[in-house]
RNA sequence: AGGCCCGUAGCUCAGUUGGUUAGAGCGCUACGUUGACAUCGUAGAGGUCAGCGGUUCAAGUCCGCUCGGGCCUACCA
């Protein structure tokens, strides 16, 4: 075996050999239970980042963990077509061409889009390979595929026809840079230092004026009200009369509408019902008439009059407060923060407008998916967003989901020559509904949002509409890792679409991971340089290091810091586990891996591992279960390191080399291993596998591959609760040992004396271990008696402990050993004062548990007599004078 | 504006239903080992558990308020 440890060296052979022999093939007619895993499709062209890593080490810990545990495992990957992503890359890639989109055509710029992904498609693969994602490739989907096409057609049909999609005019929101249209969801507001423009409205029919305030003033040239709240005092008497919107001259009538916050501004409000939402719904309930002053370029319209028409709205802006001025009606300008709508994709503040779309009345899935989490159907995790969760569905409003798009499914909606829609599968099903022919209909132009196939992933990748073998037994799937950024866009989406076109919620569990961040805590942006790269850091430090650092950060609720020097501690990791194996491999000829294995005739050592190793089993198993992955990496990392190579290899040491032989170690260690390698595998797929390899004896669990092996839960038969608290007293006492002589400045060298005592049957075991004792001690006696008074000693866990240098006078208390028992001493004394007062304190006496008020006192009293060891060495009877 | 989360060692974080002298990993310092190891052993420095108040025999843990950081949601022109 190679001295060298070197993921490089078989991470990609093994990923390869994996997916040859088809292991993480799923087959529905196994029999076996199912466990089903969606990916979050990436984006086809994209890269994956850090989160992407993250997701993946999770979701595939999962997977394998589950697919040892003998369920039939799928991990279903899969690409996005990401519409406005993706179509924004491939129109700026043709921009350097100096090709605009629509100088191209639909159709060429459609087959630049498929040319663009087929260029990019296997990056994703080849990303999820190298991190050792156990994906069924053979069933890998992109949501522009004819299968997903066909789904997303066929529910936006039903939903249709069940009166939940509709297409309407309404004010949306719109994306000047990307000409589209979008949902609520990609409007982020960010806080902006505008204006407060004041403006003076003429009243007609009077030389009196009112004052209006606005953060836009170029969306006045569009006003056709004025409002106020019913019960102002100041404007009631408006009612009924008209002001004259400067600049145009358009009478507007005084409306009272309690939406009017009497206290901000004015108390009056001018009505632009075509680029506010405000005034837009206060048009409506009045039946007010609104103008569009504004195009879908953000330039001002025809309608803005001649003197702003084709100006962009920020340069209209500055045109109108000009004219204004000269006017003599601009009053006062006040600085004024506020919030406003900007394109998540675009950028640029969005333009309500007034445009035809299709909208999905959601209100009823939305019920429906707040059942499910309320009902107990679907659990999030960390359950602290169920409250975001709620407070979103309860309030939501229907969804814009048409696109003015191109890359992207196009809606399955066709117009007659009266102008007349028909909605189905194809053409010739709208032309058979329209009574006409294919040739008279022309398609909606527009694409969906690509969320509405996404919304669909969990069972249009599955087949669905089709009652296919795969959907009927992966349906609905068990467990969603996704990022919580995506909760609303996606994960209720899907939620929703499930239980509404399959009657069934798509998922139980969402596991939702945090932001990945940079090791100051900083979010990774491009902009910031502080992106790193998955692809770099599997190069470095293998994807075993990556997927163990990924998993253990994962902690509910927090963000996922990426820290270089924690990774370095788990590639340390990956080389402990390869030199442990490499050692025990040279050292155990003949020995074998033990399907099971009876403890009868074993020695205390043996036993205590078997009896961690089961414990750590049962842990693991628990911890993941509850989905806290961390919690169980940093089990088995301290199993490992901290139990089996620091204690159980120490321990087996002097019978491996032959000088005190016990029965079977070897076969105790292989075993063990196996079992660690197994329990490891989920999280470290690489190493596990290349290790359990070399096991003598592996094929006994699984002829092939530790892939399929069984994943170990307890073996109770192992745990022994006695030599677990036996062999915990010895670490003890030979931990103590080495601190005593180190803090005494006793030679590494020296062969000590060693005294330990407790009780007739402590001291019967410490007898029993004596060997190991002096072994692990350095020591040349080990005397079951009391520490003379001469000894470094000292209590630990009831076992007097000392320690001296033989034969040779006593040695000297060293300064620096003083002031270190002194300042013991010192907190020793403080902890018991605080003790005895406690119990002292009736109160506690009386309310507290028994075993509490029992524990405390035995505490006390342990306190007490490690006291009195502190004082004997700090003045030692009898070599006080000398 | 409403809601949620976070604030514990230099760093990253654990701390289950309140109950030892508040922990782990990494890092740092010192000494010492190394006959599987990019090891290992021992010790040390470093904490008013953000702050204030309350409940309780007992609070890092429960409650209220304040401060700081982050996020989600929202039609105040």
């Amino acid at each position: 075996m190679d001295k060298r440890f070197d993921p490089r060296s078989y991470e990609a052979a093994w990923q390869q050999r994996w997916a040859e022999r088809g292991y993480f093939r799923a087959d529905p007619r196994s029999g076996k239970p199912p466990f089903c895993l969606m990916i979050p499709p990436p984006n086809v062209t994209g890269k994956l980042h850090m989160g992407h890593a993250l997701q993946t080490t999770l979701q595939d810990l999962l997977t394998r963990w589950k697919r040892m545990q003998g369920f039939e495992a799928l991990y279903l990957p899969g690409t996005d077509h990401a519409g406005i992503a993706t179509q924004l890359m491939v129109e700026r890639q043709l921009r350097e061409e100096g090709i605009q989109r629509r100088c191209l055509g639909r159709e060429r710029f459609l087959e630049r889009m498929w040319e663009w992904k087929g260029r990019y498609h296997g990056s994703i693969r080849r990303q999820l390979d190298l991190l050792g994602a156990s994906c069924d490739w053979s069933r890998e989907r992109f949501t522009l595929d004819e299968g997903l096409s066909r789904a997303v057609r066929e529910a936006f049909v039903r939903l249709y026809h069940e009166g939940l999609i509709h297409r309407g005019e309404y004010l949306v929101n719109w994306s000047p840079i990307l000409e589209t249209a979008v949902s609520d969801l990609e409007v982020e507001s960010r806080t902006v230092h505008g204006h407060l423009w004041h403006v003076a409205y003429p009243i007609e029919g009077s030389d009196e004026r009112v004052v209006v305030a606005t953060t836009r003033p170029e969306t006045m040239l569009g006003d056709t009200a004025v409002a106020f709240h019913p019960d102002d005092e100041r404007y009631r008497h408006l009612a009924g009369r008209h002001a004259v919107l400067p600049l145009v001259g358009r009478r507007l009538p005084f409306v009272p509408d309690p939406a009017v916050d009497p206290e901000f501004g004015s108390g009056l409000v001018k009505v632009t019902p075509f680029h506010d939402p405000f005034d837009f719904e206060l048009a409506r309930r009045h039946g007010l008439p609104g103008v569009t002053v504004i195009d879908r370029h953000g330039r001002m319209s025809p309608e803005a009059g001649a003197e702003f028409a084709g100006r962009d709205r920020f340069e209209a802006r500055e045109g109108v407060v000009k004219r204004l001025v000269e006017e003599g009606l601009l009053v006062k300008v006040e600085d004024h923060v506020h919030n406003v709508g900007h394109s998540q994709r675009g950028g640029e503040p969005i333009e309500p407008l007034v445009s035809t779309q299709w909208f999905c009345d959601v209100s009823g899935m939305a019920a429906r998916a707040l059942e499910a989490t309320r009902g107990g159907d679907l659990r999030l995790i960390p359950e602290s967003w169920e409250k975001t969760w709620e407070h979103w569905l309860e309030g939501i409003r229907p969804w814009c989901i048409s696109r003015q798009l191109w890359w992207g499914h196009q809606i399955p909606a066709w117009y007659d020559e009266e102008g007349r829609v028909w909605v189905a599968h194809d053409v010739e099903a709208a032309a058979a509904l329209a009574g006409t022919t294919p040739e008279r209909l022309t398609q909606d132009p527009d694409v969906l949002d690509t969320w509405f196939s996404s919304a669909l992933w969990p069972f249009s990748t599955l087949g669905w509409p089709e009652e296919t073998e795969d959907l009927r037994t992966f349906y609905p799937t068990d467990v969603l890792v996704t990022g919580f950024d995506i909760l609303f866009f996606w994960v209720a989406r899907m939620v929703m679409m499930g239980v509404q076109l399959t009657d069934r919620v798509p998922f139980h569990t969402v596991h939702l991971t945090g932001l990945v961040r940079d090791a100051e805590g900083v979010k990774m942006s491009k902009t910031k340089g502080n992106v790193i790269d998955p692809e770099d850091l599997v190069e470095e430090y293998g994807a075993d290091a990556v997927r163990f650092t990924l998993a253990s950060l994962d902690s509910p609720g927090r963000d996922v810091p990426i820290n270089r020097e924690q990774m370095t501690g788990y590639r340390a990791f990956g080389n402990k586990i390869w030199n442990a194996t490499r050692f025990a491999l040279s050292r155990l000829e003949g020995a074998e891996v033990q399907p099971a294995l009876d403890t009868a005739g074993l020695a205390a050592p043996e036993r205590w591992i078997l009896s961690r190793l089961s414990r750590t089993a049962g842990e693991v198993g628990e911890k993941l279960e509850a989905f806290r992955f961390d919690e169980a990496c940093h089990r088995l990392y301290h199993f490992f390191w901290g139990e089996l190579c620091d204690w159980y290899i120490e321990l087996a040491k002097p019978a491996m080399f032959g000088d005190a032989p016990r029965p079977r170690v070897g076969e105790v260690l292989l075993t063990v291993l196996d079992r660690s390698f197994r329990l490891l595998h989920p999280v470290m797929p690489f190493l596990t596998e290349e290790l359990w390899q070399r096991l003598p004896g592996h094929e006994r669990i699984h002829p092939e591959t530790i892939v399929l092996a069984p994943y170990p839960g307890r073996e109770a038969q192992w745990e022994d609760e006695t030599v677990e608290e036996q062999v915990g007293t010895l670490i003890d006492v030979v931990t103590r040992v080495r601190a005593l002589r180190a803090e005494s400045g006793m030679p590494a060298k020296a062969e000590v004396a060693v005294w330990a005592t407790k009780d007739p049957e402590t001291d019967r075991f410490l007898a029993e271990q004596a060997p190991l004792i002096r072994f692990l001690c350095r020591a040349e006696a080990l005397h079951l008696a009391p520490p003379p008074p001469d000894a470094r000693q000292d209590l630990v866990e009831g076992v007097a402990v000392g320690v001296a240098l033989p034969s040779a006078a006593a040695q000297e208390l060293g300064e620096e050993e003083r002031r270190r028992l002194e300042k013991e001493l010192e907190k020793l004394d403080e902890a018991i004062g605080q003790a005895e007062r406690r119990l002292g304190d009736e109160g506690f006496t009386a309310k507290a548990p028994p075993q509490v008020v029992a524990g405390n006192r035995a505490r006390l009293a342990e306190m007490k007599e490690r006291r009195e060891r502190i004082l004997a060495t700090l003045e030692p009877i009898g070599t006080a004078g000398g």
